[in-house]
DNA sequence: GCGACAG
DNA sequence: ATCTTGTCGC
């Protein structure tokens, strides 16, 4: 797939930050997809010792059935590099960026629906990980988040399904959910070219049996099995 | 000034 | 996120 909006990678905190304020501008949170055929789950990993990421994007087809879906696993994409920005909280997207996009740009049918593990617009600038590279990429795309970057919401329900709005001040910025019962919530939220409901629906709707949905569940798994493969 | 802080 | 030994449970 090719890079719908271009700039450099390689920016100080300062100028990053200042230009996730410009994206910020851009990135629109309305979901103007009628049917969802495929969706894509991307994830990277490392080996802290060599500055390497393993990124990782699994596509998916979507079989719908009543309320819920069956995924099938169609492919994997994979790509290796040496990393250079530190992880500092609120500029992920420019540590993981350059790797994912090097395993986007080998994609050659467009995903109806991007999952990313980190924030969408759940972020101090509204600019996270998924509302950047959706943005860039020209996708639908939302993140789903293992723990909270800001915001600040009520207590969730402890049953599967459960949600509660994730607020900063009087904005939302997504929602809490519960995936699995009695386990420790998702942070959720829209990313690019999705709503609040696209988030939240489609993070139940493609997890079964574990608390993260299988598209980043599973691309999670390939990159630590990238790196087991790398290590021998 | 002091905490909080996706991965 | 990684590193890292053991432990508990299906």
């Amino acid at each position: 797939m090719s890079v719908a909006r271009d700039h450099p990678w390689d920016l100080n905190p300062a100028e990053a930050i200042h230009l996730q304020q410009e994206i910020k501008k851009e990135v629109r949170i309305k979901w103007n997809n009628p049917s969802v055929r495929m969706i894509g789950g991307a994830d990277v990993s490392y080996i802290q010792r060599w500055n390497r990421a393993f990124a990782v994007i699994c596509l998916f087809e979507v079989s719908q059935t009543d309320n819920s879906v069956e995924l099938h696993h169609l492919d994997t994409y994979t790509a290796s590099m040496k990393i250079t920005y530190p992880y500092i909280p609120g500029l992920l997207t420019f540590r993981e960026g350059p790797a994912l996009e090097t395993v986007w740009e080998q994609i050659e049918d467009t995903p109806d629906l991007l999952m990313f593990d980190g924030a969408g617009i759940a972020h101090p600038r509204r600019c996270g990980l998924a509302a950047h590279l959706g943005w860039r990429w020209n996708v639908s795309a939302i993140g789903c988040a293992k723990s909270r970057l800001t915001g600040k919401a009520e207590e969730v329900g402890l049953e599967k399904g459960d949600h509660v709005p994730l607020w900063d001040k009087k904005t939302q910025i997504g929602h809490v959910v519960r995936t699995r019962t009695r386990v420790k919530p998702l942070y959720v939220s829209p990313g690019h070219k999705a709503d609040f409901s696209a988030a939240v629906e489609w993070t139940l709707r493609t997890t079964t049996k574990y608390k993260m949905p299988e598209p980043t569940r599973l691309a999670d798994k390939e990159t630590k099995r990238l790196i087991s493969e790398f290590r021998q």
